[in-house]
DNA sequence: GCCAACGTTGGC
DNA sequence: GCCAACGTTGGC
């Protein structure tokens, strides 16, 4: 297997918390319209990492997940936009915050802090271990 | 192909 | 709840 990536995909608590992947297992990844995001969907690979950032009332990084199933046509639309399907994976112990990551010179060109509307970005590993790290976390 | 208008996201 | 930022749409 290539290389795994790792990306940071953005969802509203109130619409998909991350407590219900964790109850549900996986989810479909549905209603990307953006497309840069829909590019870093349909570059992900089975089995990359997944940053799980909560927007608006959290602002934080609160979980991992992983890519179950790679693109494919977004159900909900005839239009021409993909999903993946996403699998739980950890929450963090810690969660991390946007003004943690704001804050840390280390996360300065990470595109959650340059490209605030985008959904779906890709992560440097560096910078996902770091968010590991500072959320107290270890994967197995 | 430009760009103004519009709609949406998301931080505050 | 407001509004800045910015991606997308559509008129020309």
């Amino acid at each position: 297997m290539a290389t795994k990536a790792f990306w940071l995909v953005k969802s509203e608590p109130s619409v998909y918390p991350f407590e219900r992947l964790k109850k549900e297992k996986t989810a479909v990844w549905d209603g990307v319209r953006n497309f840069e995001a829909r590019r870093n969907l349909r570059a992900m690979k089975k089995g990359d990492l997944l940053l799980f950032y909560h927007s608006n009332e959290d602002k934080a990084v609160v979980g991992i997940a992983k890519v179950v199933k790679e693109a494919y046509q977004d159900p909900t639309t005839s239009d021409d936009w993909s999903v993946v399907d996403v699998g739980y994976v950890a929450p963090l112990e810690a969660p991390v915050t946007l003004a943690t990551i704001k804050a840390d010179k280390a996360f300065a060109d990470m595109a959650l802090v340059r490209k605030s509307r985008l959904s779906v970005s890709s992560v440097a590993e560096r910078e996902f271990e770091r968010v590991l790290s500072l959320g107290k976390t270890k994967l197995k």
